[in-house]
DNA sequence: TCTGGGGTCCTAGGACCC
DNA sequence: TCTGGGGTCCTAGGACCC
């Protein structure tokens, strides 16, 4: 039997929560960006979007479209504090939620709602609740896939409701441009446009026609698509904790620069941060990258591996700058950034290595046969492989 | 038009081991 | 000495999303 899922998705989330603090701007063109810089629309209000004001928008320009769009620095605590308050709201009506970013999540509500005879009006009390009690408005999308309820929200904002039914995909996804689709970006998008592809309805012939060219041109994601265009993909609500992968912060300089000094003192900044995130988080990293940024917009990444995974300042900073030394090589730079990759918990760290503390010295040979099989069986493990540690020891660490 | 800052995932090539 | 092929790990880059 397929699946009841919702995608719930706040409508213009920032723009509402500033409404809610200062009233007068409902009904106002307001733009939620930095202003500085390069600074670009991080979100805005629709009567902005009648202008023709939109997300990633450089601010300047979106103020000659709207001259009199009132422009606000975000105010990210309050945004988390009311994403918090919506999450606990849904709760209330399903346990199984995913949360896909601050503003919208999944919901697996089969249970829920196949009770329930008008799913329309179910949901109408549901938004005017949130509304009401948190002061959000949200629209939300009902299907018997992920993706599908995705897709479904997008298609009538605010406060709308979309229904798709598996048997109503080819009439509802088919007509919308081929932009649209989940996962299909400004790059692949006019890719397909010049093979003649500029519907969903289109793709969903290429896709169908079993061509081993279409399939060779979408690799691993040729699949994905051909279940997800079809009504099929994943159903499944993840209702794990977010937990992230990777801390990193970014910064784009006042001017571009070419100094290593100056750069480097952006570097120390940006690895505090990431170490007391970090730390905050109770996370270590095996990986510490740099990102720079070039004047013509190309991104240089390097990463270097440690010996041990850290989320201490001083290593991250060192590694951060090490990396500067050696790949700045009189470029422009307009931005730089650290991350701390490959995360895990500290904790889980510690386990990992004290099995493997308990070997002597003198039975590292008798049990590298051992230690080669526990080496196979964590394959796939972000831990420390056991050949790294008999290295260390080796070494006399 | 001229492009922030936070992430995730995939791919491809080289090093290295057996 | 000069050679094949499978497998994994690591790194860099790119596409995408919010």
């Amino acid at each position: 039997m397929s699946k009841i899922i919702l995608h719930i998705d706040l409508n213009t989330f920032f723009v509402r929560c500033e409404e809610l603090i200062n009233p007068s701007l409902e009904g106002q063109p307001v733009i939620i960006g930095h202003s500085g810089r390069g600074g670009i629309v991080s979100t805005c209000s629709y009567e902005a979007r009648k202008y023709g004001v939109h997300s990633g928008q450089p601010t300047f320009k979106a103020l000659e479209l709207c001259p009199n769009a009132i422009v606000i620095h975000g105010h990210y605590e309050l945004y988390s504090r009311k994403s918090k308050e919506f999450f606990n709201f849904v709760k209330q009506y399903s346990k199984i939620i995913e949360k896909a970013s601050v503003d919208e999540c999944y919901v697996d509500m089969t249970e829920q709602l196949s009770k329930v005879k008008d799913v329309v009006a179910y949901l109408k009390e549901f938004q005017n609740k949130l509304l009401q009690t948190i002061g959000l408005k949200c629209s939300i999308g009902v299907a018997p896939t992920k993706f599908l309820a995705k897709m479904a929200s997008d298609m009538k904002k605010p406060m709308g409701i979309t229904i798709i039914r598996r048997r109503d995909v080819r009439k509802m996804l088919d007509p919308l441009p081929i932009s649209s689709f989940y996962g299909i970006g400004k790059k692949t998008a006019p890719r397909l446009e010049a093979m003649g592809v500029k519907t969903i309805g289109d793709l969903a012939k290429l896709i169908n026609s079993d061509e081993p060219s279409v399939k060779q041109a979408f690799g691993k994601f040729y699949y994905v698509i051909k279940d997800w265009i079809n009504g099929y993909g994943s159903d499944e609500v993840d209702v794990e904790p977010w937990d992230p992968k990777s801390i990193g912060h970014s910064t784009t300089f006042v001017s571009d620069s070419t100094d290593f000094d100056e750069i480097r003192s952006y570097l120390k900044d940006l690895a505090k941060e990431v170490s007391d995130e970090a730390k905050e988080k109770g996370k270590i990293g095996f990986n510490v990258q740099l990102v720079l940024k070039t004047n013509e917009f190309k991104t240089i990444n390097r990463s270097v591996k440690l010996q041990k995974p850290t989320n201490d300042f001083e290593t991250i900073y060192n590694e951060a700058s090490i990396l500067l030394e050696k790949n700045l090589n009189g470029q422009e730079i307009r931005l730089c950034g650290v991350t701390l990759q490959n995360l895990i918990y500290a904790s889980d760290y510690v386990e990992q290595l004290s099995i493997f503390d308990n070997y002597e010295d003198d039975e590292k040979n008798a049990t590298r046969d051992l230690i080669r099989e526990l080496n196979r069986k964590m394959k796939g493990a972000k831990f420390m492989r056991a050949s790294d540690i008999l290295k260390e020891k080796r070494n006399g660490h």
